[in-house]
DNA sequence: CTGAAAGCGCTTACAG
DNA sequence: CTGAAAGCGCTTACAG
């Protein structure tokens, strides 16, 4: 920690004896300069142990170099993935990135995109936990959870082809009674798999049996996965297969089987949306979607770069990552 | 997205017709400006949709308010939690967070402190993977791996005291040819934590046998540690228990003894220094230390904050967090 | 209680 | 090829 001030390019200039201007021009490796000027402005910025200051760059250019990402829960495997692929494009484009969590606070999620305005953030990501009602004031990528008609662009997973892909694979097994364990209707992840779920009941022929359709009421938790499955498992006819919505609740559902003294997937087959951290490691290993987290976050900071240079307003590019199976062998095979 | 320029406090002076020195005070509740003034200002704010500049704010006071983190990989769970706890009191401090990410190389740590140098922020909380070798020029926290006696604190487990807590637990299961799983033995994680092993095979009275001691080259992954599982399986006289000294060895670990037909805790009793994500959930839920990495984000994050508002220089905190096991099943409990 | 002025550290037209 | 000057949007002594 050093107390002496860091120095400015006007220490550099007085040291290499040009102005200011020059010195800038030089270290920006302007053409305009003279080969032996910048050497002797290089030389004054080395000697001097110069570090440009951004935060002047930044008032002056009106351009933070900075984007900011907001998500419900920068602890949670998931949303901390995603958050490492974005942040290695924005890097490499010269953004730094300002983290913002939200605990699921609508409230919070408002706040925190308040702040990042007052930063002067070029650009945002946002998984939104249903806080921001209005068209935001800066440009902004919606993942996980999409925002239609807002923002520059919206980043989510093909969740009814995942579902349907998930069913089929079980169906596809020999199921019929195919039950659901899905997190909150809400916000997309929750009404979208969910709308998967029901068009694979209709399109595989499988038993239409609304009680075969248990969701939780308010968190992806494992505890409400287990809570959903303990009430399948208590069913006149309970199903054979379940599909689960999310990673938590796969390993909540995984683990009220265990505690029932069912074996999966001999007694109940099972497969989740989401891959949990280590689901190949886990007993059995867990047949679910292939992870991509870090490739949607590397596409949502895409989609913003692209935003921020184009100069054309087209409307916001909605775009759905592909899913693929992973099988192992919770599913049975 | 808007297109139209953020208002400046000079359009909110004007609206309220006063000098911007006046709007600039009133709206910080300056006691030297009269009610009604405020007033004045607050609602020409208001109407305008101002949001002050926090660039020019920092240029001006020149801090930033915005404090680093650099993590070896924002995507593991241990670093993504030891970032939402710390985000969360810096946040109350008024301190918006920057993440860096270094994918463990030290060149990229090196480049990451000086884009957060550049970035002139307040101050900085490092999980160093061995790249900064020289004096910081910034406040600096160190957490996980230790650096003493450069920056102004450190924070990290009671690494010794951890593993002879597990090795002693395990003991009083009545073992005592206990094996070791451990990462590659640099840094602090790694060096202490096969010392604090190294002390409880001497205190407690274990086979002292080098070769119960595996650790691996390079990473802490679960394919190092399920190698170094096999490895002591192997042997001619195979340890009846393992610690192994991080989550994604344990998770190996146990795999490797899966795979191997082994059943834990009944063949072999398995413990774990860090608590990987759903580790309750696993089969058999694994004994470990009681997870504590938002505290540690927290604890550094506070050391941090007072550094920053204390005039004084006292010698680097030392900070050790101390250890409690959770006791689940894979111990033999 | 309020205002005019300077200045934080840069970049960038504008001159020469 | 180089320099003097203005200005990004704030805050804060300094006057009054």
């Amino acid at each position: 920690m050093e107390a002496e001030r860091q120095p400015t390019l006007a220490d550099v200039a007085r040291a290499a004896r040009v102005a200011t201007s020059t010195a800038s021009r030089a270290l920006q490796e302007s053409p305009r300069i003279s080969e032996t000027t910048k050497l002797r402005v290089r030389a004054a910025a080395r000697t001097l142990g110069y570090r440009p200051n951004r935060v002047a760059r930044s008032l002056r250019t009106r351009t933070a170099n900075i984007a900011g990402i907001v998500v419900p829960d920068i602890g949670a495997p998931f949303y901390s993935r995603v958050v490492k692929g974005a942040q290695d494009v924005l890097e490499t484009a010269g953004l730094a990135v300002l983290v913002m969590n939200t605990q699921r606070e609508p409230g919070r999620e408002v706040t925190a995109l308040r702040t990042l305005l007052e930063h002067r953030v070029s650009g945002v990501l946002v998984a939104t936990s249903g806080g921001s009602a209005a068209e935001p004031e800066m440009p902004t990528v919606y993942f996980d959870n999409i925002v239609r008609n807002r923002g520059v662009g919206n980043v989510t997973r093909a969740n009814v082809d995942g579902v349907m892909l998930l069913v089929e694979h079980l169906r596809g097994h020999g199921h019929t009674r195919i039950g659901y364990v899905g997190g909150p209707p809400t916000l997309t992840s929750g009404t979208e798999r969910l709308e998967g779920f029901r068009q694979a009941v209709t399109s595989f022929g499988l038993a239409a049996r609304e009680d075969y359709v248990q969701l939780s009421e308010a968190t992806w938790s494992p505890h409400s996965g287990a809570d959903a499955m303990r009430r399948l498992l208590a069913l006149d006819e309970p199903p054979t297969a379940v599909v689960t919505s999310g990673e938590s609740l796969a390993l909540g559902a995984l683990s009220a089987c265990r505690n029932a003294g069912l074996r999966v997937p001999e007694d109940l087959a099972l497969v989740s949306f989401d891959d949990p951290p280590f689901g190949d490691l886990l007993d059995p290993p867990l047949t679910a979607l292939v992870r991509n987290e870090e490739e949607m976050g590397r596409l949502a900071a895409s989609l913003l770069l692209h935003a921020l240079q184009s100069t054309a307003f087209p409307p916001p590019a909605d775009v759905r990552l592909p899913v693929e199976l992973v099988v192992r062998h919770s599913c049975g095979c």
